[in-house]
DNA sequence: GAAGGACTATACAACGTTGCAGTACTTTAA
DNA sequence: TTAAAGTACTGCAACGTTGTATAGTCCTTC
């Protein structure tokens, strides 16, 4: 049985009250006071109880952070990052995995972990728009997505604009047939929505028209959704000459598929990917890309939930949509191979 | 303010505890009285604030899954997998990541999140042997290493064996100068150890000499330290005909330095890699590896921690060691193009 | 026809913590 | 000199839940 407050203040001779307010910092505690109480924490290896602070307080310290998948290295990393920031305020960070189950979604923003945590950090793929309306209190920022004047804080790249980057890059080469990887039907594809319209306006700007034969949908996000799109691209009639997949994992099986075929990228096939994952920078050839500043997409998330959570007049105001910056990365999958490493 | 069960007792006109009962599924409660309780739980949409059943049971129904880093791949994969594995017994996975840092490792171990958590399922990077004693009483499991008669139940793959079974599989294509990269000093780099061993093991046994310099250093696991070490392998007097990498990030990582650089595998030098991530099966060439048995490795991690758990009679017994499987994959890093996909 | 058992439901006390109110003493201000 | 303000500490209640004890009812069974 570990010792709580009441052996504590037994071994020092003190009330129950008065060791809590030595653990808490509280100002009035007699240096000498102050001195006893601490030896005697020390001497016993005093941990205050969570679940009990939580009964008292309702905060547990903990959020939840909910990404479609850990296994994809792009919501890893930033897992990783939020955890970090998160570390900085002293909150602990449960992250969940929704497979992109709208089941699993609906559970979470309806509030299934309710008592539990103090926030949810989310990054919806089954869900968009209205349901993604947080019926109990709990504070939520959403990632990645936006939402039609959603009641959520919400952090994002401007992904039409950042997509319309990516397709310029392979334009400014040159390429005139540019495929895209990645077409999603589904209302709730938000992100897949967005990548397109900014692929297309990046194609119709260029002088070049539009193809339904170019876009390419898949079933998920994966490298092996990549590879089958790509042979499907070119077993066409007229196989593209680039390609801008709205992931890299899509772009590193499209790769994958175009190097097995013996296809040179990029002197025959140009690619270009999203999300500037690690691999990607280590796969030969090495992957053009854009990036989003996954650092600062964490930091603000945090940031939001912290606000929210405080207890200051910010706690309670509109909806804010923040916006976080994006850069092309080019590499030799578009330009060919640079100077050995 | 949420209902609790004083809400729901008053609405459905019944005591607290009978409420507590129909929640817990207790069985004596009149099928007339469950039915309009539960009613009431509907009705005021009651969920169990897990805080204050903790306080009093002393479970928190929350266990610890500790990893160096989310960012691999493979600790990904492993945490997805002890996700659903503790899904199943309804419990909730706290990821912890340690970035390798002693210092984190020793809080763990110490007990640091004590009575937030009911167990706790470690991979060790920085600790080892007898550092690796749980001081407070919280169950743990640890992964992937073998504690010199540790105090803890713990769960691998034979490393040594899997790294013979890798390096006896480039010898049997007649390769006569084979390197390792993933050598490390630390005493507790067990894993490491292990796998050089296995390494030394299966080069002797093919009536090879082992050759210090093929034996490469890494600071750490990832690709960056793959390429590296690989491109002072190939800047050396005598370069390698073939490389077993101590696990599949390094491979990638030598694979990026091999083909940047002209070199043909596995014509000139095979590799294999090891821990079969999914980027192994798409990049070019695909890549050999070794796979141990991942969700059975979750599963029995998942089912060790349940019995220490349990109040049955298993709940104290001596620490176990379970042995998990793993198979040699052969993919085109070693033997060359396969037909295509 | 009475004793024993199964069934249904309740009351109360804890789990460990903190907010609030209160006591006793000391310092400052009018 | 006395009221007011400040300091140092204590005691009690409450957060929401569940284990134990208890009490009444109904059905067996000898």
């Amino acid at each position: 049985m570990p010792p709580g407050l009441k052996d504590v203040a037994a071994r020092a001779g003190v009330s129950i009250k008065t060791v809590s307010n030595v653990v808490n910092g509280y100002v009035h505690v007699a240096p000498a006071t102050r001195a006893r109480v601490q030896a005697a924490i020390d001497a016993l290896g005093y941990v205050p109880n969570l679940a009990a602070r939580q009964l008292r307080s309702g905060r547990s310290g903990v959020i939840a952070l909910a990404v479609p998948e850990l296994q994809s290295p792009y919501f890893a990393e930033i897992a990783g990052l939020i955890v970090q920031a998160a570390e900085r305020r002293s909150w602990t960070v449960l992250i969940d995995q929704t497979d992109g189950q709208a089941e699993r979604e609906r559970n979470l923003v309806a509030g299934l972990r309710r008592h539990a945590i103090d926030g949810l950090i989310f990054s919806p793929l089954a869900l968009a728009g209205e349901e993604l309306t947080q019926r109990d209190g709990t504070p939520m920022v959403l990632l990645g997505e936006r939402v039609w004047h959603g009641p959520a804080d919400h952090v994002a790249i401007d992904n039409t604009a950042a997509a319309s980057d990516a397709t310029r890059h392979l334009t400014s080469l040159g390429r005139r047939r540019i495929a895209a990887i990645g077409v999603q039907d589904r209302a709730s594809a938000v992100t897949a929505h967005q990548r397109l319209a900014g692929y297309r306006a990046a194609v119709a700007s260029a002088g070049l028209r539009t193809d339904p034969a170019l876009e390419m949908p898949v079933e998920g996000f994966h490298r092996a959704d990549g590879a089958a799109a790509m042979a499907r691209l070119l077993d066409a009639a007229e196989p593209p000459d680039a390609v801008f997949c709205f992931n890299d994992l899509l772009a590193l099986g499209a790769l994958r598929t175009l190097l097995s075929r013996g296809v040179r990228v990029p002197e025959d096939v140009a690619v270009i990917g999203f999300d500037d994952i690690e691999d990607g920078r280590f796969s030969t050839p090495t992957l053009s890309t854009v990036a989003p500043d996954a650092p600062r997409i964490a930091q603000l998330a945090v940031d939001l939930l912290a606000e929210r959570l405080g207890d200051g007049p910010a706690a309670a105001g509109a909806p804010r949509e923040l916006r976080v910056d994006h850069r092309l990365i080019v590499r030799e999958s578009t330009t060919g191979a640079t100077p050995r490493p």
